[in-house]
RNA sequence: GCCGGGGUGGCGAAACUGGUAGACGCAAGGGACUUAAAAUCCCUCGGUCGUUUAGACCAUGCGGGUUCGAGUCCCGCCCCCGGCACCA
């Protein structure tokens, strides 16, 4: 009999029994007591399976598994998000066609998948790239299209120059590419953008009917970024025009010495005079010269030039300078302000740098004196030098001066946005093509739903595409070229392809049927099956995935195609591994295989020493240091299960040990609940070396232990199941329930302080009466010495716990 | 700059609504078994003082405070991680 279980027998049984029984591979007509637990799914860009998947594969499926245990119907999908940029590129570097290198890396991982012991329903497996899923993709874009939610736009967009493709806001960290690191540029471009800014306010507000980490939704708010002000209207002098004008503090408006208007500014070239004209078309074209990254620093110097035109100030009549400058966003607003330079500090820069008046019109709180020379005075206070609004707080200032403009039709309340529209147009070849036609006498026309999918041609060469700032798609005549579907003259097809997160927005509503062809899903099956129960993921997808599903459930709810607008109930991130302090990846080449872990420790032993390492959503730094502990104690259990040590097994009850069982059942029960799974994990350790202690334990003690393990090493505690002479899989037993009255341990050790200062325990039977505590603890001899010559003042009892004497 | 989350032994970490700081594990040291090693089992393990014991003092990033009692609550700082950032 071999003392060590031998890992790679057991796990190989296992995922092949389960396999061929189709375990895990469930029938969703019934639903009742359903339970939709998901993870990210992978992307398979030529990486193998790293820790990071393994980190977030591995733990969600001891929470599944825990659930299944509980009597839930468990539906756990996985699958491949097959389109895209790094999977692209894979294919060019390596000179095969991405359909080829895509269906080889997936089939590579899907082995690896299989490895973690996950209960994957593979029957539902899905694959983006597949013409079968990127109809409904394609279908999904008309469905917007029809409502109006798509739309095709010239635009200031980002692109960047190592992908050689526009990006959408949320693809653009700091002024850099969110996938590559290179700086992006500004262009004009005409571009495919889904209108997520009209579901501004209801993604702000589902929000708070779901149950997500803070941070994350911070994040969303963050992102949304609503702001609450008043848009006002200038005059330009003796011309015109009027600039529009939103700001959070209006009641400012009496200190405006400067107007500022974005260098992009449509107005800019109508207002500006004559005798300025050189001077701003020279500002314009430094401006554009300037990159991104350097456009948004903070601690630039500001620059600018005077227009030469003069504004009007609705509400004091005032004429002030129109000038231009870069610190005002085109994107933001309508892309002008009025300078308020004693109250904002960037206004304040302005003027000091341009000789620009300054005058207070806010008095703070604390009455202190100002010196608006030296410094800003920025913040909330009292109106002042604003005639009959002096002395209003500035909030009410906010109000009325509001309601004078709207009284005189020069201004209204209004709410801004921080969000953009989802830029989806891709000037890539690997992701699924935009179904529209252009014609020269029907302008823009979708293509029909019965001619979906529009196939992604495979003649082309997309090496010698490299470089090029088209799509790749422009280069194959025989998809460019495409009869109208409305008048059946020549039209030209789209040829950008979509953005990847197209893709994913809706992928988890396929999983129910994907293999379905009446339509992107079944909406029996998806309204009862969805919203997801359970969703586990990175939080790096907080402003971009796990806001443009949301987004897309929206639209689909009033597109009565889905009966929920919330995708995902539960959302839980788990925390980055990293390596040395860095986050793995290949360009730092520092990614650690778990391969060679699973091939000397076994997936258990692996999965489990990922939870063991510290809080699920704190991650941590890789160290291999402690695998070898986690390896010791399965074997410690393992041994002790099948009678190998010098404890007995024997059928007698052990009250002691059946307590800390009722204990442990309930603390690992609601540390997996929680997602806590180091602490669970150390309970079952405590409960072994408990047993250990004894001379004999029961066949009880042992099948629970089994039970408990289950979720963290299912191929052990399975094979160990099966061992105890049990007909059928583990996981179709019920979870271990525990009973509060036995779980309370007989005896407890209660502390003793003098002023707070530990001096003693001891132990006693719990559920005592203060006072037998109280005189208890004047029995030990630690506590009379400290006694000794002093009066006693005041016991504190804390009952099964601490006494605390107040001594003099 | 603003918004989150952190800072506890040599290391990863525990500590429920304020109540014995360091559970559990790693590493280290000692012992048992063994011809030997591995494996396994048992013991010790925050620091200083105390020959040992008993015990005392110090200790949860730093400085204050509240409390009988603070890792936990309050105020002020420092550092690390993540996000946003000229957003009007």
């Amino acid at each position: 009999m071999s003392e060590i279980f031998d890992h790679k027998k057991i796990e190989e049984k296992w995922q092949e029994k389960w396999r061929e029984e189709k375990k895990y591979n469930i029938d969703l007509s019934d639903s009742e007591n359903k339970l939709y637990a998901l993870v990210m799914f992978s992307y398979p860009s030529g990486d193998k399976l790293h820790i990071g998947h393994w980190y977030n594969y591995g733990p969600s499926d001891t929470w599944a598994r825990f659930k299944k245990m509980q009597g839930f119907k468990v539906f756990e999908p996985m699958g491949f998000d097959a389109f895209g940029l790094p999977a692209e590129n894979y294919a060019i570097k390596h000179g095969i066609h991405p359909a080829v290198s895509t269906r080889n890396n997936i089939e590579y991982m899907t082995t690896q998948l299989r490895r973690i012991g996950a209960m994957y329903d593979w029957d539902k497996y899905l694959n983006t790239s597949d013409p079968e899923y990127y109809k409904w993709t394609q279908w999904l874009f008309l469905k917007l299209f029809e409502m109006g939610l798509a739309h095709r736009e010239k635009a200031p967009v980002n692109w960047c120059p190592s992908c050689l493709t526009v990006l959408a806001n949320e693809q653009v960290r700091e002024g850099k590419c969110e996938r590559c690191g290179t700086d992006v540029e500004r262009k004009e471009l005409s571009q495919w953008f889904f209108k997520i800014t009209k579901y501004s306010d209801r993604l702000l507000e589902g929000l708070d009917k779901i149950n997500w980490p803070k941070s994350t939704k911070m994040m969303q708010r963050n992102w949304i970024g609503r702001s609450e002000g008043t848009t006002l209207f200038f005059e330009v002098a003796g011309q015109d025009e009027t600039i529009e004008i939103f700001t959070t503090r209006v009641d400012t408006i009496y200190g405006a010495t400067f107007i500022v208007i974005a260098p992009e500014h449509h107005i800019l070239n109508h207002v500006t005079t004559d005798d300025k004209s050189k001077e701003v078309t020279e500002y314009i074209e430094s401006v554009q010269n300037r990159s991104e990254i350097e456009r948004i620093t903070t601690d630039r110097e500001k620059t600018g030039v005077f227009t030469g035109a003069y504004a009007v100030n609705p509400i004091t009549k005032e004429k002030i300078p129109i000038w231009t400058s870069d610190f005002v966003l085109t994107g933001y607003g309508s892309g002008a302000i009025f300078g308020t330079p004693g109250h904002d500090q960037r206004d304040w820069e302005f003027a000091t740098k341009f000789n620009l008046p300054i005058i207070q019109v806010i008095e703070p709180y604390n009455k202190e004196e100002v010196d608006l020379t030296k410094s800003v005075c920025s913040g909330e206070g009292i109106l002042i030098n604003s005639e009959s609004y002096n002395g209003l707080d500035y909030k009410e200032g906010i109000v009325k001066i509001t309601e004078e403009l709207e009284s005189q039709g020069k201004g209204h309340q209004s709410v801004n946005y921080r969000l953009r529209d989802w830029l989806i147009s891709r000037q890539r070849y690997w992701g699924a093509p935009i179904p529209i036609i252009y014609c020269d006498s029907c302008g823009t026309v979708p293509v029909p739903e019965e001619d979906l999918p529009v196939i992604l041609p495979e003649d082309i060469d997309l090496e010698k595409n490299i470089g090029s700032e088209n799509s790749p798609l422009a280069e194959s005549d025989s998809f460019l070229n495409v009869d109208c579907p409305k008048c059946g003259l020549k039209g030209r097809r789209e040829v950008d392809t979509m953005d990847t997160f197209v893709d994913s927005s809706w992928y988890f509503l396929r999983y129910t049927n994907p293999h379905y062809s009446e339509g992107a899903w079944d909406s029996e099956l998806v309204n009862k099956w969805l919203p997801v129960d359970q969703y586990i993921g990175g939080q790096d997808h907080a402003t971009m995935h796990l806001l443009y599903a949301r987004f897309i459930c929206m639209a689909l709810y009033d597109k009565k195609l889905l009966n929920f607008e919330e995708p995902f109930t539960n959302l839980f991130h788990q925390g980055i591994i990293t390596k040395d302090g860095v986050k793995m990846s290949k360009s730092k080449d520092n990614v650690v295989s778990p391969d060679p872990f699973i091939e000397n420790y076994g997936s258990d032993t692996f999965r489990m020493y990922l939870m063991f390492m510290g809080p699920y959503d704190e991650g941590g730094d890789w160290n291999d240091s402690g695998i070898l502990g986690i390896h010791r104690f399965l074997n410690r259990a393992w041994r002790l299960c099948r009678g190998e040590t010098d404890i007995n097994i024997n059928d007698n009850s052990n009250k002691n040990l059946t307590s800390v069982m009722h204990r442990t059942i309930k603390e690992v029960t609601n540390d997996i609940q929680d997602m806590r799974f180091n602490t669970a994990i150390s309970r079952i350790m405590e409960y072994v070396n408990e047993m250990y202690k004894a001379e004999a334990v029961n066949k009880d003690l042992l099948e629970k232990l089994i039970l408990l393990l289950a979720p963290f090493a299912p191929h052990l505690s399975e094979e160990l199941w099966e061992q105890f002479g049990h007909k059928g899989s583990l996981f179709d037993h019920r979870w271990p329930e525990w009973d509060d009255e036995i779980a309370k341990s007989e005896t407890i050790t209660v502390a003793v302080q003098i002023l707070g200062k530990l001096r003693g325990t001891f132990e006693i039977k719990s559920g005592e009466s203060d006072d037998v505590l109280v005189d208890s603890a004047l029995e030990l001899p630690n506590i009379k010495k400290h006694m000794e010559g002093k009066t006693l003042l005041k016991s504190i009892v804390i009952k099964d716990k601490l006494v605390n004497f107040l001594i003099k």
